[in-house]
DNA sequence: AGGACGCCCTGTTCGC
DNA sequence: TGCGAACAGGGCGTCC
């Protein structure tokens, strides 16, 4: 699931479960998910520590440890976090976990990631990681501004564009689809043929789409009835013209749109 | 530079 | 109903 709203709810989860907890022990099934540290090495630097605080650029979440470097977190395609008590009656414990964080409460916060495409590794702040992946501003820190100046040196289709991590970070499938739609852009409309009308209803759909899907918490079942995000199956109608949606492929990746209103220009 | 593709993984859905 | 193929909300390396 994890684009830009769901990692931004990862955060406020983790912020009002794991928060000033002591670390008792961590657990590693999949040391694939670990990058640049071994099981050994990332249990020597959580245990006995605290998680403080986090922050989140685009897809990627921090948490500052008390002490010594922050944890990354990385959820792939289909990584997520829960945190659990193991309890006899309700043994509630998630499936897929690849990492496990045990606390002083008896609690444990869950990386689950059936897929294994996630990624945890240490730095030393968030900053330094940002730049050595080349990351760009994440995509609500963006002002129209520099929006304007990020398009402006590009060239090629608009979608590909949103979705590119050292361009903006946080904007995946999904949520690149979502905005296009609302904006009424074609995914495929060159970056170069934006008018400046176009240039503003994208900026403004970037920002609303992001900060609705924060708001229903990134549940697709909480999001306003205009978003396309709860439509992606074949037959489905488009909430604006009840046209029927439209599939094509790109980068290997499935997009949808309307063809009522996203016309090429 | 932009874009397609294969690959990393595995659970679910699709189509014959 | 059954089974293999295709697909799934990410990212990286390679190639043209």
């Amino acid at each position: 699931m994890p684009e830009l709203p769901d990692v931004e709810a990862f955060k406020r989860y983790l912020d009002a479960t794991a928060l000033r907890l002591r670390i008792t022990r961590v657990d590693v099934a999949a040391s694939r998910i670990l990058t640049g540290i071994s099981a050994r090495a990332l249990g020597r630097t959580l245990v006995h520590h605290r998680f403080v605080s986090t922050l989140r650029h685009g897809k990627h979440l921090f948490a500052r440890l008390d002490r010594g470097p922050w944890l990354m977190l990385h959820f792939g395609m289909t990584g997520s976090l829960s945190y659990y008590k193991e309890d006899k009656e309700h043994h509630e414990r998630p499936r897929y976990i690849q990492v496990r964080i045990d606390f002083d409460n008896g609690h444990h916060l869950a990386y689950a990631d059936p897929r294994k495409l996630g990624r945890i590794a240490l730095t030393d702040r968030p900053s330094e990681f940002i730049e050595s992946h080349r990351l760009g501003p994440d995509a609500l820190a963006l002002d129209s501004a520099r929006f304007r100046e990020l398009v402006a040196a590009s060239r090629g289709a608009i979608k590909p564009w949103l979705m590119n991590q050292q361009i903006i970070a946080g904007i995946g499938n999904i949520y690149a689809d979502e905005i296009l739609f609302q904006a009424r852009i074609h995914p495929q409309q060159s970056t170069d043929t934006l008018d400046k009308g176009a240039l503003t209803r994208l900026f403004r759909a970037l920002r609303s789409v992001l900060e609705k899907a924060i708001a229903a918490q990134a549940d697709p079942a909480r999001m306003p009835r205009t978003f396309l995000l709860p439509r992606r199956q074949r037959g489905a109608r488009c909430p604006r013209c009840d046209s029927t949606l439209k599939t094509m492929a790109s980068g290997g990746r499935t997009t949808y749109l309307c063809p009522g209103c996203q016309r090429l220009q």
